[in-house]
DNA sequence: CAATAGCGTACAAAATAAGTTCTATATTAA
DNA sequence: TTAATATAGAACTTATTTTGTACGCTATTG
């Protein structure tokens, strides 16, 4: 339940291990020959993450991607809903719609709730906990973070 | 994303009309009909839910469900494990899992942290708050319940 | 013992997700 | 200017999961 896609688990896996080097570019060559990952696949992910302003861009030879910000500013819900689509529970717990499905029910506002609820729990939750090499538990990150470094200051 | 599956849905929507009348038993057919659902869907459902300890069952003529505990014990927790499986990110953030995936990667751990996360956010919700008509926010929700009837009290 | 209602399993259809392929466009360097 | 490189964008196929249904079995009631 709540599982989020492979191509989510290879964005992280990405997104990790260009943040190693932050200033170079990173082809989707170069990153899918690092992480053994298929490169069709690889480019698809980095597509995904480059429309949602995750990343900069460049063509041509010597072109590639990077983090277009420092990982502590990359909210992982960001990262979710680039990959995955908007992040909810249901389509009905989306802001502005009602119920569509078949069956008609009165459900959408507590879901709503309940979608609310999930998003600002991880939303603190950064690019750079995933560079941390052992996590030990989200506090101990949490405390580590300075406040100015926090995702998705709204 | 983290969406939830239809039959979850179905789920709430039937255990929020067996908290109307928490004494007698409701069959399949009865909520079938009461809630324009197909029969052998709410079947299913409440199988599931019954397997997981949601509900007391009875045979027989005049059988059918009833909920096992009152709905402020019931957590949307325990629903979404009974209809989804287990609450997981990903198969490898199981507590005894490690990576069982095609390509390898060391994240579990840091999923496990989100797992948790996510889980302990969403714990306190109840059955009961998807029974208000009108939901207004989860503070005033928590507010307004209890700690006598927190669900999950391990 | 007949009618009812859950139990368990298995199966088919539909919807999603994953992965691939192809053409076009931009950038660089020789 | 041209060849090589690398992203942009879309379409497509395949695999997997979810959804919905069916059926024979068992327990309970009157
Ligand atoms: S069917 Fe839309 S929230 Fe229940
Ligand atoms: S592939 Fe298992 S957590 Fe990344």
């Amino acid at each position: 339940m709540f599982k989020i896609g492979m191509l989510t688990d290879y964005g992280i896996l990405i997104l990790t291990h260009m943040a190693k080097n932050p200033q170079g570019w990173s082809s989707a060559a170069e990153l899918s020959a690092s992480l053994n990952l298929p490169k069709p696949t690889v480019a698809k992910v980095l597509k995904l993450m480059n429309h949602h302003g995750l990343l900069d861009s460049h063509r041509g030879k010597q072109g590639g991607y990077r983090l277009s910000r420092s990982p502590g500013r990359i909210s992982i819900t960001e990262i979710l809903e680039a990959i995955e689509g908007p992040l909810h529970v249901t389509d009905c717990a989306l802001p502005h719609a009602s119920c569509q499905r078949i069956i008609q029910c009165d459900l959408p506002a507590h879901w709503r709730v309940v979608n609310e609820v999930i998003h600002s729990a991880i939303k603190e939750i950064s690019l750079d906990f995933f560079c941390q090499s052992k996590p030990c538990g989200l506090v101990g990150y949490l405390a580590r973070t300075s406040p100015s470094s926090t995702p998705n200051p709204s």
